[in-house]
DNA sequence: CGGCATCCTTCTGGATACTG
DNA sequence: CAGTATCCAGAAGGATGCCG
């Protein structure tokens, strides 16, 4: 039933990086690790590393070395990953809400 | 921006349980604690009981003692938990999707 | 029944340094 | 630049027992 397709979801979001990182690639497109590193406040290379690496485990994400000097690393969300949009889209409505209650203003 | 959004709406829903708690009392409405103890798989009631106490002061659930013999205690969400009903609907259609992907079938 | 306290193990994830 | 490796502190969370 649906409380465990919630669950099944969470199973593959969970964790404190992931949805940041999603909605990264969401909402930015294409970027590249440091980029990501860069947007995505507070997370450590290392974790951004086992992330991506997961997600692209669970085909959310793509990555794709490119031939540059130095080499970069592109990562963009798979059209099955682009299925989270909706998901993404209604949490940061609702996050933008949540912090004007709590922050106020 | 977005992002941030997004961060800032993780803050309060993140972890292994809350999600699940929320999907439970937005798919079932009013629901004790026992009972609530028995829907969300695998979860000890130490924890049902943190993340309850949490997400009351968040303001997303109502806690109610009912004067029963012995005392139960209901929850329910609050209508600004139910401003979430729209994210768990499509994490739930999302993770019924994936859980097709990945358990084939 | 609901929930707190204790104990204890496992997991998370930060800091730092190193490599191709 | 994009990782990987190591070390380690602290948080998460399970098991169990107790209490009103």
């Amino acid at each position: 039933m649906q409380i465990m397709a919630v669950h099944d979801a969470m199973d593959v979001l969970n964790g404190k990086w992931r949805i940041s990182i999603l909605a990264v690639l969401c909402y930015r497109n294409k970027r590249r690790f440091s980029d990501i590193l860069a947007d995505v406040d507070g997370i450590s290379n290392k974790m951004l590393s086992k992330e991506l690496k997961d997600m692209e485990v669970n085909q959310l994400v793509t990555r794709t070395v490119l031939d540059t000097q130095p080499i970069t690393v592109q990562y963009e969300l798979t059209e099955y990953g682009q299925e989270l949009q909706t998901v993404i889209k209604n949490l940061s409505a609702w996050g933008a809400k949540h912090r004007k209650k709590i922050i106020g203003k």
